[in-house]
DNA sequence: TCAAGAAACGGAGGCACCTCCGATTATCTC
DNA sequence: GAGATAATCGGAGGTGCCTCCGTTTCTTGA
């Protein structure tokens, strides 16, 4: 990270997606976001394009159109966890006990931050540039944790008086706690302790 | 700013200037910092290090050798145009009535932000990495503004009732203004209404 | 003054970023 | 289907970052 001064980033025309991409052109942005996203996770920030571009078996010319920026992929790339990430807590709600869906949801958050972590710098430069984008993908996941928390609260299988805001704050210290190597796991035990107060004095708990 | 993630930002030992540098190794660092400065001022964060080498007619690894980081080296530039604006306090204190060495000296102010508007990005990394370097120089420039303002005040040539964090906040305003081609101009009229309100009800405008 | 050793120099080389444009498709029209 | 054409591809090339290490220069002390 290194030369060009500011950022620019000029907004994609969030309008724009009329135009429907080739066949091929949009192939090769989804093998670009797919490899990506796993380049992100592993090497952070460290991630080469050019690399990313040749496991993607793909000119560098291509990426860099589909991706003007190093952001602009960042940002999909980010865009496209928080998508999943949501519609994770829809599918676990229907397949699980609500507690259950719950305190899955939130191990998996666990995992999400930790991905997020490797693009921490990236993220910033991005919401320098554009924080709606935060705004909307904020909203998406307390959304989501919204939904889960009542479904549970609704089935008595954790206590009544808890708040959204609260869960969210624990969370959100799971982000940014200091980035240890048993980073990982104590965020695991810290969600698992979390349930535990969230199941404690639940309808179900006093049957 | 593109590839190495977190910037690292080893300190330079803070005790250990002990070592004397070799003449010619000062002479090149020195060198490297008046080029510095000017290519930080005129290109931003986009002046190139192999540039400033080149023009200090020294060798790149000469330049990595002093500042293993572009941050460092931003640092360095940094605080010595710290000491030179308040350095200038002094100066302008001896040779001027109070309230034209105050006047002047916000006047110096403001070029001496416009400069660092060009290096806003590394400023930044290097507050994440080191914020202790601006609390010693913020705290210099508050004490060189203090310094004339006492003296304006005791001379009579300002109101007595100013308080200096309401002139930091002003002059904090021009900080965090808009970066608009006319941002200088701007600045310097905003300088010039300032004192004029610091004089204004002044024991010499009753004179 | 001079020689030896320490310190500093400097630039080649490897890698990444990003642009530009001729070659290569996919899609459309008939 | 076949040709036209517009969209897309891909990689060479120029620039910058940073490291590494053989070469040069300074300093020391005899």
């Amino acid at each position: 990270m290194r030369r060009k001064e500011p950022p620019e980033f000029k907004e994609v025309a969030p309008a724009a997606q009329a135009k429907r991409l080739r066949a091929d052109a949009s192939r090769n942005r989804e093998k670009l976001i797919a490899i990506a996203a796993i380049a992100f996770a592993e090497r952070g920030g460290a991630a080469s394009l050019e690399d990313i571009a040749r496991q993607a078996k793909v000119g560098i010319g291509t990426l860099y159109r589909h991706f003007p920026t190093r952001e602009h992929l960042v940002e999909v790339v980010y865009r496209r966890e928080v998508e999943a990430l949501c519609d994770a807590a829809e599918e676990l709600a229907q397949n699980n006990a609500p507690d259950v869906a719950l305190s899955e949801w939130m191990q998996r958050f666990v995992d999400y931050i930790a991905a997020k972590r490797g693009m921490a710098h990236s993220l910033r430069i991005l919401f320098d540039a554009n924080s709606e984008v935060f705004a909307n993908t904020s909203g998406m996941v307390t959304t989501a944790l919204q939904r889960l928390v009542d479904a549970a609260v609704a089935d008595g299988s954790i206590r009544s008086d808890v708040d959204i805001s609260d869960i969210s704050q624990a969370l959100s210290g799971i982000y940014s706690a200091p980035d240890t190597p048993d980073w990982r796991d104590r965020s695991r035990r810290l969600v698992s302790l979390l349930m535990d107060g969230l199941r404690w004095g639940s309808a179900k708990s006093k049957m």
